[in-house]
DNA sequence: CTTAAAGATTCATCTATCATGAATATTTTA
DNA sequence: TAAAATATTCATGATAGATGAATCTTTAAG
């Protein structure tokens, strides 16, 4: 029971812009992939899609990059997975086509294991990209001053202010 | 987002069996693996682990073969599945011990798809293994004097009556 | 008008998990 | 003692998913 690594990084990309929304440069994919550590080329095809789904809006050639195309409050975190992983399919008896199972019509597992992944799914529909960039665990809370923490100030702490890279 | 075939199988057999309940011959690997067209090798290894995890009782030599250990009333399908995955890192962050991912404790992405997957699981632990065995669906409705159609039903058009093959 | 910096595209390959199955050992009853 | 059953071990196959190299295209800066 996994998601694919597709759908981590999909959501890690969108964290990542979410947090720098406001900022002059747009996010390049080169400094997704460093800040991450995970392959460029791969990235590219990641964002490739997203922009194909209208989820981030990039612009090539020097000083492009990519941002959110809405605002993170209108990015549903269920719509997201629903749209990057690809194989619902929970056991073989979901697809049709290729279903060898003689009972599926007569057992209800088909029927409860839809019903839980709905549930799953229920869980997310409800949650927004900017929900995702909510307060901190305990050991990193803001010091005072600092009362609107986010991702932007470990990406700060990690790589320098932005665009100072 | 798959469970194993091995979690399928799993349930599959479990089902056989509960379909088989009160009859005299315990039920044979070689009879299921016929049944579904699978690998008799592979099942055995599944019939293994079910019976050590007691819910299947296996006799063998001559005669031999498995019931289900305790009634299918108690045999809770959100346990059965939680035995049998064995992966539930739904994404990297979920695994300490390799997570590489910078951001995870100043995002709630781990925190939601966590209550996303225990949404999952209560939809399952509220079903046990005879609820999987319910009215078929209205195509394949019983005929009057069929009142308690279950898969047993199935498995007799298909292979005819228990102990006749 | 050329160069550098960015995204876009294509293709090939690697890899880990899961699935499969052969061979053989062990147990038990008829 | 033979047949029918489960148990065990080991090797291999299949495939989705991940990776990355190479190259093309676009665009702004100088």
């Amino acid at each position: 029971m996994r998601l694919t690594q597709w759908t981590d990084y999909t959501l890690r990309v969108l964290m990542y812009c979410a947090a720098c929304e406001g900022r002059e440069q747009p996010v390049t994919i080169t400094e997704i992939a460093e800040s991450y550590n995970i392959s460029r080329s791969h990235l590219t095809k990641i964002v490739q899609e997203l922009a194909a789904r209208r989820l981030l809006e990039t612009t090539r050639g020097r000083g492009g990059g990519m941002r959110l195309f809405k605002p993170a409050q209108e990015i549903n975190v269920g719509a997201v997975v629903r749209a990057t992983e690809t194989d619902f399919n929970l056991v073989e008896c979901f697809d049709a086509t290729t279903n060898q199972c003689t009972l599926s019509r007569y057992c209800r597992l088909q029927h409860v294991l839809a019903d839980a992944m709905n549930a799953f799914f229920q869980v997310l529909d409800k949650v927004t990209l900017a929900d995702l960039m909510a307060a901190p665990t305990p050991a990193v809370l803001p010091k005072a001053g600092e009362e609107h923490f986010s991702v932007v100030h470990l990406l700060r702490q990690v790589k320098g202010p932005p665009g100072q890279d």
